[in-house]
DNA sequence: ACAGGTGTGTTATAACATATCCTTTTCGGG
DNA sequence: CCCGAAAAGGATATGTTATAACACACCTGT
């Protein structure tokens, strides 16, 4: 009996599987301690930041959590493209969409901190092309909108 | 006579009078020590780290500047669009064309750290068109690719 | 002069991230 | 099965980035 798994967030299957499925295709290792990272994440739904996570995961285990430790998970999960780090706001996000290699651009709400994750190959193309045109090699694009998400608008009268 | 100005960095009449104008327009004071901040980013030429910064006016003014001193003016200065702040690698860079207000994009060069300050409009558009069809209210952008640049791609066969 | 806002300086600390070193686990080949 | 290499995990310390709290200085308008 492992203390770690046995002290896991819940992870819906579907998740788990897909999470599984990625790691396989890529030949990574997805470890009790990274799937635990994982599900923490998952459970939140929400953006957390590296030190807000390391709080959440010794709660759930009842132990101490290097930042080390965390950030290794979180280099990881990144790698295969299970999480993705949103610069702007300095947290760290289960992708929505991992059943698929992707760019993402992302909505940022100031008032609620939700996110939404949007994939327009628009945007890709037309940053490809004004890179191109300047004979830049384009790696990664960070595509970060920080405002007010819609919900949040209409209750805005303050 | 002001010690301060007496050490600052050497700045071009061109851009001085930018900054000036640009701080006129909205009724905001560049003071010397903002100006020396400004004009040690302006010599430099390329993104840098507050730390860096900081270093920097030590040598340039022969004593002790806190880490505090230099966020305020930066900003100050990135509030009155002088400086852009570059997310996805923590430093910050004055502003190409502080003639006028806009938001810009950026192209990233990891290999000799320069960056290319762009102004598309059709990145803008783009951006607020998927924003509005989620009724989402942007306010700002982030947009910053990583990638090398066509100088360093040239020399790149090692 | 003086009241109030803005800017500056100083010390301390919070928040984010990585370095170093060592132990444990995993897994393929004898 | 056992061993060694490689990957993963853990502990401690440190580096880097950013802000808090508080006091004082300095303009500006009356």
């Amino acid at each position: 009996m492992d203390k770690r798994s046995a002290r896991a967030a819940p992870l819906a299957a579907k998740w788990r599987k897909l999470a599984e499925r990625r790691c396989a295709e890529k030949g990574a290792r997805l470890t009790p301690a990274r799937l635990a990272v994982y599900a923490e994440m998952r459970a939140c739904g929400r953006p957390l930041s590296a030190y807000e996570l390391i709080a959440l995961l010794e709660q759930r285990q009842k132990r101490k959590v290097a930042p080390l430790t965390v950030y290794r998970h979180l280099d990881f999960l990144m790698r295969t493209g299970l999480v993705h780090r949103l610069q702007s706001v300095k947290t760290y996000f289960a992708c929505e969409h991992p059943d698929h290699a992707h760019e993402s651009q992302f909505l940022l709400c100031d008032s609620c901190g939700q996110v939404d994750e949007v994939e327009s190959s628009g945007v890709e193309t037309l940053l490809a092309q004004i890179a191109d045109e300047r004979g830049f090699r384009a790696d990664n694009a960070v595509v970060e909108v920080q405002g007010v998400c819609g919900t949040c608008v209409v209750g805005e009268h303050a």
